[in-house]
Parts: structure tokens; C-alpha cells; sequence
DNA sequence: GTCTATAGATCGATAGAC
DNA sequence: GTCTATCGATCTATAGAC
């Protein structure tokens, strides 16, 4: 249902390359990591307990502390894991164009996912919005989560701007701030009015970029 | 130290209107909202408890629960006294100017205070993000927040394309939404990395409507 | 690798004295 | 209006059997 853009392959990756087709699904502490990932896009990382993937997966608490020993391990690595998958999405878009709009279409696509799957914001918004209130492993790997981000956001506008592809005034740097902070910032007003919202934040942008 | 644009002054008016001179501070309870407001931004919601605001004041538990029965109570109670006073604070700046740029520059200083008092956020962006994890009773009164606050910005843009003092494509609607929305991404992402990101992000914006 | 059982801490909330 | 004392729920985390 989720995760379509974004779609973990280790799972793959982690099993015997054999000849033999291998039809074993995901691990438990996949399943771990995706329950836990919704879990923090939905109800932010303060207000989803072990429990509640326990009652989600149908396992216990303990089977949850087996593979992640605190729930700052469990977070940590669900940003790591977010991290990988962010760059097999921007490698794919890489190599699937070099017209620096569609490289932009796939970056709000990654929005319009969590908007529709129904009252999801990104994941920067909730460790933004509870920076102060999770452990410093966590805290380090939304740093360089935003990072990568927002290099590559940077890139894709500057490439646009010298192909006149993308027109808009100040830096590279201030116009990628501005855009990725206007949709995190949309998910989360859509979230408490209604979807409208954040395609009206959307079109905006678009027609920020217009060239004349 | 915090809350110099957004002052209280309710204070002032529950007190008796004597002739003689009245130094009674503010009450408990109006120390209470403070103490859980800067925590709020601070903070978080969920991450905060009747014990934080119960140490930093000096008194108990039960004292707190005494003017709030729940803490859906008291966040509930401190959207709706922000609401009335970003109402006092709108009503200042509309009887101090008719230039919507220095308008713009009114609502801009609101997000550089929580920046400049470190590592604080919006109450928009706090209360969006765990919207999903708070009583229905302060899911009701953010929506009146946002409400309020949007319709506003909408005026004061309308007003200055009107005038020509403010540029922007789209609608002001939109663009009300993204600039509000831009900014309160950019405390969260600011507290994450550095401040100079919001700055970035706010000077953007102002490039974005500053008229050819 | 998952289970049962439980420790230890914190939290929201209430009762009753002063 | 604030206090002491405490209850019940929930949460993170661990020990040990299977």
C-alpha cells in the first residue's frame, strides 16, 4: 500500500542469490522497519510504542527488542533504511531522464504518496518537529537525511535554471529550502484541514518555476 | 523572554480596575500556559508532561491539574489564548501601517522570534505534525488557528498585488499557503541543521514577491 | 527467533487534608 | 489554591524458557 516510490529491496538483496527461486517474503525485522516507519509518519515517533507494531505484526514486545534492543536503535535505523531507499529513487530518476522538470515531478510525487495514503506527513517534518525530544543517533541521521535531500534538490534546480527549463530569482540553495520546506510544511496543514491544501502549495510552486 | 510580539495582556484585564496601583503578576494559570506553551514549541506535545511545567514553577502536580483537569485541557486552552493573541497582534500591526510589505514583515518577525529563542518551532508545524496523536478538542481549535492565520495573510497579500507593492503569479491564496508553509518547514528544518537555513528561506520568499 | 513474565520508570489523574 | 499520597495505565526494557 505504501512505499510504492520509495520500496525497500534489500530484502532481495539479503537472500542467497541461488538459481533456485527463492518465493521467502520479507524478514520480521523488515516488517519491523516498515510498521514502525508508518507508524512515525502517522502518529509521530512519541506516540507509537512497541505495542503497537507488536499488535500490528502480530508478534510481542520482546520479538521487537530482539532485533532492535531500544527504540532509539528502531529509529535510527528506520532513517537509515529511509536514506538508502531515497537514493535508489533519485539514481532511478537519474537514469530515467535528464529534463530537470521530471526529475522535479518525482520529487513531489514522493509527497503526493504520503498525501494520498491518507494523513502521512514526511518524515523530516515529524524528527523536525520532534528534534529535541529524540535520541542523538536519531538526531544525527535526520542531519544527513536532509542533507542528501537537499543536495540533490539543489542540483536538479540548477541544471533547470542553466537550461531555462526552470526560472526563479535568489540561489539554487534558498529556491530547493524553500520548496522542500513548503511541502513538508503542506502535509502537515493538509493533514489537520484537507488535501486541497497541499495541491494549492503544489501548483504554486509549479507556477513559481514557469519560465515566461 | 519569549512572547514579546505575541504578549499576553490578559492578565491586565482580569485584574480589577482600581484607581490604586495593582502589582499582582500574572496568575498561576497563566504561568501554567506560558511554561506549557515554550514547551509545546520546545518540545513537543507528546513529549512533554505535568511534571516539566510542575519543576520549572516551583509548585506540584496536582496544582496544575487543579486549573486542568486533563492535559487535553490545557492544550486545548493554550491554541485558543494564542489564537486571541495573534488576533491582538494582527489588529496591532493593521492600526500601525497600510503597507502590506511591512505587514508581511509583521508576520515574518513572529517565526525569527521562536528562531532567535533557539530551537523552537510554530505551534502550526508542532501540532500538525502529531495532529493525529492529540484530543479532538485541540484538533478543533489548530483548525481555528490555521483558519485565522491564513485568512489574514490572504488579505494582506491581496492587498499588495493590488497595489503593486507585492508580486506574485497564481493565486494569493496559494501563495499565502506556501509562504506559510515554507516558513514553518524552515523552523523545523533550521533546528535540525542551523538557523542560516531559515534565513535562506525567508529571503527567498521576499525575492520571490519583490516587484521588477 | 519468539515466547511468557516482569521489572522499573513515567505519566495522567484523583482523593482528601490543610 | 496548593499540598501529600497514591492509583491505574502505559511504556521501555530485561530475564529466562522453549
Amino acid at each position: 500500500m505504501l512505499r510504492r516510490l520509495l520500496k525497500s529491496d534489500t530484502a532481495d538483496s539479503d537472500r542467497a542469490s541461488a538459481i533456485e527461486p527463492c518465493a521467502k517474503g520479507p524478514t520480521t525485522k523488515e516488517l519491523i522497519l516498515d510498521a514502525a516507519e508508518e507508524l512515525l509518519q502517522r502518529r509521530s515517533y512519541n506516540a507509537f510504542s512497541y505495542q503497537h507494531i507488536a499488535v500490528q505484526l502480530g508478534i510481542r514486545n520482546a520479538a521487537i527488542h530482539y532485533h532492535f534492543p531500544s527504540k532509539g536503535d528502531l529509529g535510527t535505523a528506520l532513517i537509515r533504511r529511509y536514506r538508502e531507499r531515497y537514493q535508489n529513487y533519485i539514481r532511478q530518476i537519474e537514469s530515467g531522464t535528464t529534463d530537470p522538470r521530471e526529475m522535479l515531478q518525482g520529487f513531489f510525487k514522493i509527497y503526493l504518496e504520503y498525501l494520498d495514503a491518507g494523513d502521512m506527513v514526511c518524515p523530516g517534518g515529524v524528527l523536525g518537529a520532534e528534534f529535541t525530544s529524540i535520541p542523538c543517533s536519531m538526531q544525527e541521521e535526520t542531519r544527513l537525511m536532509l542533507r542528501e535531500i537537499y543536495e540533490w534538490l539543489i542540483s536538479v534546480l540548477l541544471r533547470g535554471r542553466d537550461s531555462g527549463q526552470l526560472r526563479f530569482g535568489g540561489t539554487p540553495e534558498g529556491k530547493a529550502l524553500e520548496i522542500g520546506c513548503a511541502l513538508q510544511g503542506a502535509l502537515q496543514i493538509a493533514r489537520c484541514t484537507d488535501k486541497d491544501r497541499f495541491h494549492l502549495v503544489l501548483q504554486q510552486i509549479e507556477a513559481d518555476l514557469k519560465p515566461v
